[in-house]
RNA sequence: CGGGGUGUGGCGCAGUUGGCUAGCGCACUUGCUUUGGGAGCAAGGGGUCGUGUGUUCGAGUCACACCACCCCGACCA
């Protein structure tokens, strides 16, 4: 009663947004277009970043961190790369603040005037590569395989918490390469890696893809993707590798003598993910009682709520509530025993289905006496009383059992909302009845691809990487296409 | 930047044609009873009504200006 969500059908948007304030994860700050993480916000990220991080390290990539501010000349290096960010550049002008003379606060001292301006970092190509020119030299400086955790600005004209914040968190990978072979490998080699995290840590299926020419980042020669499905119909690129070719070796003039003692500019890549993901994961499995967290990334895996009618009944519980935590936490598991007693049972039942917690066991007098437990799981609202005895490795099982269900249960979403469009009327009525992947014939031309974008405010999300080869004709123009791309409207 | 909307205790809102003491729900504090799906009763604390100027005997209410934020578009991960 306290925290009423709107529900998914009634305004989905709305229904995010609200999920995201009452499951207290993130909310508006003073400063517009930024958000406060909370922590328990936070702490999502944070197992992806562990989760994420483990696997860049296996792959003998390292971190590294590099400044926030980039010198403005550096960006207008790479005539794509300026295109691309010019736009949404915030830009430190001055160094100091004095008093107002006038006594009205604080001003902008103007006579600490930058000489050069500084941009804050949209993305970290240009100072990397500046720093990577001197760092290689010969074939024997590479490859380069670095990462950092960030932060980014970009200035939106609108935001929304998590999907698109003006400030947000990400990874940033930038690879160094002797090879065009070895760095499309890299390129491919991190697609994979984020593909395997989606899917096996948040649960959510993807579709790895190329993007087109005008949707590609700007700077890249091919710009890979994984994209996901959200709820309500809209696709949502979850993360990008991209394969830069020589563009920002040419621009910095980064160059290395190959084995054959032969001068040539160096091959690079760079891919991320961002804060974005949290949306992408509340929005594919939550419902009208709240998130749905999968346990791989859940911050709490158990909640243990005890339940009492009087003092006695409250000690003896939470000894036994201990012991179970104590079991559990001695498989790996996270787990909370909630008992304070300035919230009732119910209370705290509603709460952790709001926080997305995925297994909840309460303890109450008949359990005491029984030696049983109620469990209870987030994903299926399913309950059921078992003994204590053996409950833990029970858990253990019931976690997988729920990674696994929620995502075949997100795959069944997309399989049952991506669709096939022959003609261009199918793919009008699709969009606007019921949203979906659309999977269909394009000639291939920016032309087609703007017509589109402009007439129906969807995109083509991806060429899909896996995909069969089919002829056809594109659904504009009628032209000859080898193969079907996915279009949807995207977040 | 265009279109729409909203600013009133921490949050969500009401406040009539200007009228005397600015109210309701949630949250908060204290006490008692409660505790297996968001408890009940009682008592309490908390407000420059977004800012400024004006009209008026009198402004939360009317006028003008400004500011902030939210939603919908164009741009984007």
């Amino acid at each position: 009663m306290a925290k009423e969500l709107t529900s998914k059908e009634d305004n989905y948007s709305q229904w995010y947004n609200d999920l995201v304030i009452k499951a207290d994860l993130a909310e508006y700050s003073a400063v517009r277009g930024c958000m406060v993480i909370k922590p328990y916000g936070y702490a999502i990220w944070e197992k992806i970043q562990a989760a994420l991080d483990g696997l860049f390290k296996k792959t003998g990539h390292l971190n590294v961190y590099f400044p926030l501010f980039i010198p403005k000349s550096f960006l207008s290096k790479e005539a794509e790369h300026v295109e691309g960010f010019a736009k949404e550049c915030a830009v430190v002008t001055h160094y100091r603040l004095k008093n107002d003379p006038g006594g009205k606060g604080l001003i902008v001292d103007p006579e600490a005037k930058l000489e050069e301006e500084l941009v804050i970092r949209p993305t970290s190509e240009t100072i990397i590569w500046n720093t990577y020119r001197n760092w290689i030299q010969s074939y024997r400086d590479l490859p380069i395989l670095y990462n950092q955790w960030a932060n980014i600005v970009r200035w939106e004209m609108r935001t929304r918490l998590f999907l698109r914040t003006t400030e947000f968190l990400w990874q940033e990978g930038h690879t160094a390469h002797a090879t065009r072979e070895e760095a499309i490998e890299e390129t491919m080699k991190i697609l994979e890696i984020y593909t395997r995290f989606a899917e096996e840590y948040m649960a959510v299926p993807v579709i790895k893809g190329l993007k087109t020419e005008s949707e590609k980042f700007a700077g890249a020669v091919d710009t890979y993707c994984i994209e996901a499905l959200m709820q309500d119909g809209k696709a949502i690129q979850a993360g990008t590798s991209h394969f830069l070719g020589q563009n920002f070796a040419k621009a910095f003039e980064v160059t290395f003598t190959d084995k054959n003692g032969k001068l040539d500019y160096v091959w690079a890549t760079s891919w991320g993910v961002t804060t974005r993901l949290i949306g992408a994961l509340i929005m594919t499995h939550s419902d009208n009682n709240g998130l749905i967290i999968p346990p791989k990334l859940a911050p709490i895996h158990v909640v243990i709520v005890p339940i009492y009618k009087n003092e006695t009944q409250r000690l003896q519980i939470a000894v036994k509530a201990e012991q179970i935590k104590k079991m559990l936490e001695e498989k790996g598991l996270s787990v909370k025993f909630d008992n304070r007693e300035t919230h009732k049972p119910g209370w705290k039942f509603a709460e952790y289905e709001l926080k997305g917690v995925p297994v909840r066991l309460a303890i109450g007098p008949k359990d005491y006496d029984d030696n049983t437990v109620e469990i209870a799981r987030r994903d299926t609202l399913e309950k059921k009383t078992l003994p204590q005895e053996g409950i833990e490795s029970y858990i253990e099982d019931l976690l997988t059992e729920i990674q696994q269900n929620i995502f075949q249960k997100a795959l069944a979403f997309r399989d049952a909302n991506t669709f096939k469009a022959d003609n261009y009327d199918e793919m009008k009525d699709i969009l606007n009845k019921k949203g979906g992947f659309i999977s269909a014939h394009w000639d291939g031309t920016p032309e087609t691809e703007k017509k589109i974008n402009e007439e129906t405010r969807a995109t083509i999300r991806c060429i899909p990487l896996v995909n069969e080869s089919s002829e056809g004709k594109c659904i504009i123009t009628g032209k000859p296409s080898k193969q079907r791309v996915l279009i949807a409207r995207g977040y």
